[in-house]
DNA sequence: AATAAATACGACAATTTTAATCGTATTTAT
DNA sequence: ATAAATACGATTAAAATTGTCGTATTTATT
């Protein structure tokens, strides 16, 4: 429990190397899957999904990949984290109210509480904590 | 992601309904699986692993059930977790070593770092917090 | 113009994890 | 003796995650 998923993993090792390398150059999905042993197709569709949300730039055709289009230091790791696998919540009865124990539940609103601090603490971290 | 689990869940929801009662007196896990809607099975072998934990105390027999028997103002949130639930991390490497890329990834000390901020966060947390 | 290498993306399959149930044993108040 | 409760390993079911397939599109290069 309380773990990341794959799919934020991998666009975390694709920010960061794509970080540490010059700004201009691209850098495609296939280096990437390939230096750190990655599904390349997984990979790809990550870096498209972060392009839709302008994080990075895609450029297509040979020669074509990605570049950082956004300021990594003014995304929150908590907005970061929600593009990709939506809303963050503990429970799931924080955004789906299909729950019928919603009115008995007894620990919705302490737990409401934790959550809040969780996503506090995610919203103070940048990406450019984790990708520099 | 970064969900709790439904043991964790059923676990918190009869603390705080143990909470709630006079202190003396035992709760049965069906008193707990019918007021709640949760599966009976389920909740006591939650229940008997806070047993195993010395979190609540368990008395067998017709007439028997449990009740709270550590100071729950002393256990963490943290530590909680990790009694029901083994090592808390945001990746499996920061406890299975069996991932073969290790070396080469990018991300362990970063990502790293935001779980030590967790763990600090789950620690400064009490169960009382979540049960009163 | 043809080719090849890259992105784009929906649909599907496999795997893993989580959740729930089953079956049986033990304890103990009545 | 009975019944109601805890105890717990084994198994099944369900859900979520992870990975693959197939096809289309773009575009630099030849």
């Amino acid at each position: 429990m309380l773990k990341i998923t794959r799919k934020v993993e991998y666009a975390l090792i694709a920010l960061r190397h794509m970080q540490a390398k010059d700004t201009e150059g691209l850098t495609s999905a296939s280096e990437i899957a390939t230096h750190y042993g990655i599904p390349k197709q997984l990979l790809a569709k990550t870096l498209q999904q972060m392009a839709r949300d302008n994080i990075v730039e895609a450029v297509q055709g040979p020669t074509g990949g990605y570049r950082i289009r956004a300021n990594l230091g003014k995304i929150s790791l908590k907005d970061f984290f929600e593009k990709l696998e939506g809303p963050l919540g503990m429970m799931d009865c924080f955004f789906e109210s299909d729950c019928i124990q919603i009115n008995t539940c007894n620990i919705r609103v302490p737990i409401q509480r934790i959550n809040d601090n969780m996503r506090d603490m995610f919203s103070k971290m940048t990406l450019m904590e984790v990708t520099q």
